[in-house]
DNA sequence: GTTTCTACCTAA
DNA sequence: TAAGTTAGGTAGAAAC
């Protein structure tokens, strides 16, 4: 699937009208410090094509959308953005017709001609489920039906909102819950569709307190009655994140392209009824009504692998607070600037780069300059004492008319850029925190200034963009608060917090994050300077536009470089969820999309589950480490994906629980295993479990993007590749962290407990076997000692001198005890430690070597070095230490803790016992001290 | 002056 | 509403 060049784009399109070139040549760039134009590395010049009255950067119109002819061309587009709106019934032959408001669903995507699409999904309806009750048949369905549709009828009182059906229909299906196993039998169950996905919550209440005779009433346990209306649509459909949907000719209706679909044919089956086309009410180029059962979504595979030319806009705000240095405030302070940077995915050149800027501004090569500037100049200011009275109030006057015409300058500013926004149309936005800052200050300054056609930043025309706070709350990220932005359509795609989930670093500043990413400072503007710049002449605000670009420019090359959006359009595909969940959602959700997927295949249900306080369960042993200064190599044996295997090897599932012993006794003893928790699953023979079919799913995705990892070259894409098989592992990982999670949609304590136990004393047993094996008694010249292991690993010293020898030994272990396990579960040597500093429980050191020649790299784990709760100082101080400890043992410093390590296995050095002290610590010009003692 | 609790962050 | 898990080190405050 080719990607869309500029050259495709500007082809045929008119500069933009309101463009105002400022100038035919650029006067030259001002200089950084160390006098390199640091800009000239991100701005490409155009300086070359001076005199061409049609510069680039200024043809950010999408390219004409093609003429399709519906009735005998398909529709395709990748969608990016899937959510649903209540609007009038439209499709004839669908439940709910003529009833009232009903769900319709949209997803928003883009052509691989680049073009934006909007389809309107009708006819999809929410539901959950029920078990009938002992004796229930179709003809009770009626009944139950009124019965309940009375009572949420009744229960919505006044906020009915046209409402007049809730319970559209109820039916009776075979189908079994996922939690426990039943021995493979179907029961009957009820399919409650309600109208709204906001009356799921009601019905659900309220089913169980209507009596329907001759059953009376029941407390009933409610299944899938908590999927999110867009997730239901997804499952059902067999829609994933970012999947190419193709809606077949014949199906679909356009909207807005009346030349081409004069009598195109009627959605949802020949009915005689023509029906008027609406009109859109997106601003895509495309928009389309179809019907839930008309649309094929391709599986991710070839060609539908390919991503379309995904338009990303990042943009960067500068305002200036009144007082010097404060931080400004939207309803007082002006926004000077909005710097915007457009890019197609897969292109590393921006075709739109451009800077608004409230008063003049000399113009900078590469980038668009768009002046919003009054026609009278600031007046001078002469010092109080100097002026007179009257001179004074000359001066305040036209200060006053500098600032009304200033206003006025930044409201069409305003206005000019959510017009540029809505033209350049892009599917994603993104920038540095601008959920939290710049979008907000934008729509709160906007507001100040009254502009009332500025807050419709989404792709539906008529809806308004809205602020709103929401707080997030996982053990996992933590606690975070954020503002929530609607603008339909579009991707929010901020950089910052991206980079809050995804790393853990010292630092969060643009700034650093751009040093750590691409080896590149970005000279600060410190924000107490800028209102002098903006207050100074087009030079100065030249120079504060400058760092806007920039600021814009290097979200997009932090995208590109760690393909942020790539990685995230495959999380959203591997899962299943809407990739605005992924952004914003947690780890849960994931599981559940793709749980829902699989139980959906075999008829089988989710029960909603009960929040009870759950008990805890015990989690991972972490060996008692033998603590010390280890001057001969330590190898390394680790279980790979450890939990997951277990899951896999033991068919750990709901599916496969077996509650009740009297369960038990119908099965044979060789079809059922007892874990050392205690608890019992049926093997896979009886039947195989989801869980471990979903996690089969990652870890053979992993085992791709790892082959790929294998072939890449390219150190950056190494880091990528290495980043993509990470997040499928932590995706196979959170599958336990889900049946464990406390406050979660449905834990399961016997899996998670059973997983743990297995792990625990597999990791016993792995130090038993090497311990037994490896010994003089056995012929060994050593014995072989497990000196430490967390979880999945065990440190082996086998006595042995040289790395190879560990090595060998390692791999030859590893083998040996693998054998020792059920399919997949495989221990593997991975690395030798040599030399190793063992301080505590997860905390050591060492250099880590993967082949005999030469250390990888030093490897620290729980040490300061990698802990970001202390200073940098004492990072730095330790990890000089530990230089000096591990790497320059022959060194001056080897004398020092010579002293102290006379028998490398007897350990004398204790790095915890060197004590910073914190207080001490000061800094001198750009130099820091320590006092250790 | 010791023990206990809490916050924070990391290992896996 | 929605929010992966437990184990465990370290520092400092609070409790005894």
């Amino acid at each position: 699937m080719a990607t869309l060049g500029p050259r495709q784009l500007s082809n045929g399109l008119e500069p933009h009208p309101k463009r105002q070139r400022t100038s035919p040549s650029p006067p030259p760039l001002p200089s950084s410090q160390d006098g390199r134009d640091f800009l000239n590395d991100c701005l490409p010049d155009d300086d070359e094509d001076a005199t061409s009255s049609q510069p680039a950067m200024v043809h950010w119109k999408r390219p004409p959308p093609p003429k399709l002819d519906p009735s005998s061309d398909p529709l395709v587009f990748q969608q990016i953005d899937i959510d649903y709106y209540v609007g009038a019934s439209t499709v004839p032959g669908m439940p709910g017709m003529g009833t009232g408001p009903v769900p319709v669903l949209r997803m928003f995507g883009v052509t691989s001609d680049g073009n934006s699409v909007c389809s309107h999904i009708h006819g999809f309806l929410p539901y959950f489920f029920v078990p009938a009750p002992r004796d229930f048949s179709t003809q009770h369905c009626a009944t139950f039906r009124s019965a309940l549709n009375t009572a949420v009828m009744g229960d919505l009182r006044s906020s009915r909102d046209n409402i007049r059906e809730a319970v559209l229909a109820v039916e009776m299906c075979r189908k079994s819950s996922i939690y426990g196993f039943y021995f493979n039998e179907m029961s009957d169950f009820l399919r409650v569709t309600v109208s709204l996905p906001k009356l799921v919550a009601p019905a659900r209440r309220l089913v169980s307190c209507i009596s329907v005779p001759p059953f009376g009433q029941i407390d009933y346990q409610v299944y899938e009655a908590n999927i999110d209306f867009e997730v239901r649509f997804m499952v059902d459909t067999g829609v994933v994140g970012c999947s190419w949907i193709e809606l077949p000719a014949g199906k679909y209706r356009f909207r807005n392209q009346s030349q081409t679909c004069g009598t195109g044919t009627l959605i949802g089956g020949g009915g005689a009824s023509e029906m008027k086309p609406h009109p859109p009410v997106t601003r895509c180029q495309i928009e389309v009504d179809v019907s839930y059962e008309d649309f094929i979504s391709h599986l991710q595979e070839g060609e539908w692998q390919a991503i379309a030319p995904v338009r990303i806009l990042s943009f960067d705000i500068e305002c200036a607070a009144k007082k010097k240095g404060a931080f400004p405030e939207a309803q007082r302070d002006p926004v000077i600037q909005i710097a915007n940077v457009a890019v197609l995915q897969g292109e590393t050149e921006p075709f739109v780069k451009n800077v608004f800027t409230l008063d003049t501004c000399a113009p900078i090569a590469g980038t668009d300059v768009r002046v919003f500037a009054p026609e009278t100049k600031l007046p001078k200011y002469e010092a109080e004492l100097r002026m007179s009275e009257a001179e004074l109030r000359k001066y305040e006057a036209e200060l006053r008319k500098y600032e009304a015409e200033l206003r006025k300058c930044e409201t069409q500013l305003l206005k000019e850029w959510a017009e540029f926004l809505q033209e350049l149309d892009p599917d994603i936005i993104t920038g540095y925190n601008i959920v939290n800052f710049d979008l907000p200050y934008l729509l709160n300054r906007a507001k100040a200034l009254k502009v009332d056609s500025f807050p419709y930043l989404g792709r539906v025309r008529d809806s308004r963009t809205t602020m709103r706070d929401s707080t997030f709350d996982s053990r996992a990220y933590g606690k975070r608060v954020n503002k929530i932005i609607s603008i339909e359509g579009r991707i929010q795609f901020d950089l910052f917090q991206i980079l809050l989930r995804d790393t853990k670093l010292r630092s969060y500043t643009l700034n650093s994050v751009s040093y750590h990413f691409l080896g590149e400072q970005k000279e600060d503007v410190h924000h107490s300077i800028i209102t002098d710049l903006q207050k100074g002449n087009e030079q100065t605000r030249r120079r504060l536009a400058v760092y806007c670009v920039k600021d814009a420019v290097l979200p997009i090359r932090l995208l590109d470089k760690l393909m942020c959006l790539i990685n995230y359009m495959e999380m959203a595909r591997v899962t299943g969820v809407p990739l605005a969940y992924v952004l914003s959602r947690g780890q849960q959700i994931k599981v559940v999309s793709q749980l829902l997927r699989k139980a959906r295949e075999k008829d089988l249900l989710m029960p909603v589950h009960k929040s009870e306080a759950q008990e805890e369960y015990a989690g991972a042993t972490v060996i008692e480490p033998s603590r010390g200064y280890y001057n001969i190599p330590i190898a390394t044996l680790d279980f790979s994906s450890l939990y997951p295997s277990i899951m896999q090897a033991h068919n750990l599932c709901y599916t496969t629980l077996l509650f009740k012993s009297t369960d038990r006794e119908r099965l044979t003893p060789d079809q059922y295993i007892r874990t050392p928790s205690g608890n019992h699953f049926v093997k896979s023979s009886v039947r195989k479990g989801l869980l471990p079919e979903i996690l089969e799913d990652l870890l053979s995705a992993r085992k791709k993007a790892k082959a790929e990892l294998k072939e890449e070259k390219d150190s950056f894409r190494r880091k990528v590749l290495d980043g993509r098989q990470l997040a499928l592992k932590l995706s196979a990982n959170s599958v336990y962290g889900f049946t464990g999670a406390n406050v979660g949609k449905l834990p399961c304590i016997e899996i998670s407990q059973s997983v743990t136990s297995f792990g625990r004393q597999m990791i016993d047993q792995s130090k038993n076997l090497v311990e037994r094996k490896y010994c003089v008694a056995n012929g060994y010249p050593f014995d072989a000692k497990v000196i430490y292991g967390d979880t999945d690993s065990v440190m082996v010293r086998f006595g042995v001198g040289t790395v190879a020898e560990s090595m060998e030994l390692g791999r030859e272990a590893a083998e040996m005890i693998s054998a020792t396990f059920p399919h997949p579960i495989k221990l593997e040597f991975e690395k030798v430690y040599f030399p190793y500093l063992l301080i505590n429980k997860k905390r050591y050191a060492g250099l880590f070597f993967t082949r005999p020649e030469t250390h990888d790299k030093m490897d620290c784990k729980g040490i300061e070095t990698v802990r970001r709760d202390n200073c940098r100082l004492v990072a730095r101080l330790i990890d000089t230490c530990l230089h000096k400890l591990l790497l320059d043992r022959n060194q001056t410093t080897h004398c020092v803790c010579q002293t102290e390590i006379s028998d490398p296995l007897q350990p004398r050095v204790d790095i915890s016992q060197l004590v910073i002290s914190k207080e001490l610590t000061r800094t001198s010009g750009s130099k820091e001290y320590a006092t250790w003692t």
